[in-house]
DNA sequence: TGACATAATGAGAATTATTATCAGTTTAGG
DNA sequence: CCTAAACTGATAATAATTCTCATTATGTCA
């Protein structure tokens, strides 16, 4: 995988800039760096990213795809209200990935959490 | 909440015929019995029974929802190589709501966990 | 260094799943 | 039996994402 300039400022943005943006979000702060970027490319860079195991897709929070720069086990809270969206410890379902597949008998390859709720500051 | 034809036509359907369909799929079944159906009316009524929670709408399994009859805590595997989706009992993640509101003080709504991976049958 | 194959890009069209609109139909309850 | 509310079918609209394609950049190896 080559880095080009693009693709590296999409990551240090992701980095640097965002904590779990959608597309849209995270474009808009690219393109102060790199006005001409298209969304395309994002969207092919986030992928690719993702693919390669540098930076995480959480699917399943809202419509849209969210990206997260900390690939650490950890799960993902989505407030109803706020829509804020914060991590959560992986220790709440501890050894997880070993339990399913001794369960199942499966590979486990990925797997994720989604809650859904109220935040402190909005209860 | 009335119970239109076609709303029990498609409770039923999912009931009976479908595992854990996508709404596409479950169309194809739906106007065997209802042939003039429309895909809005599929879509309404899933949603409507959904957030009655009759049944479950399950997301970030693949681009598409898919809607599960089976309302107790259960959570799900897709097998990327055969796109066959399992249950997983919940008991891989214990207390897993309860855990994950005393560590984080947030209200939990709704959760879900989804894992991807190869199935036995395709190892 | 130069040439070539490969990978990446920008722009915009295309696709897919889902929702919205709206006029007409059905239903439950008084 | 009448009316308000809920529901429907058809289709247009939307939103997120992917695809296409002509062009440009990059890495490698002679």
């Amino acid at each position: 995988m080559n880095y080009s300039r693009q693709r590296q400022i999409i990551l240090e943005s992701l980095r640097e800039n965002a904590v779990h943006p959608g597309a849209e979000y995270l474009y808009d702060i690219v393109k102060k760096e790199e006005p001409n970027l298209s969304l395309a490319t994002l969207y092919r860079n986030l992928n690719r990213l993702a693919g390669a195991g540098i930076i995480k897709k959480i699917e399943g929070l809202e419509e849209s795809a969210h990206y997260d720069h900390n690939t650490h086990e950890h799960y993902h809270f989505l407030c109803t209200k706020c829509n804020k969206i914060f991590d959560v410890s992986s220790d709440v379902a501890p050894d997880l990935l070993q339990k399913t597949e001794s369960q199942t008998g499966f590979k486990v390859e990925s797997y994720d959490i989604i809650f859904k709720g109220i935040c402190n500051e909005c209860r």
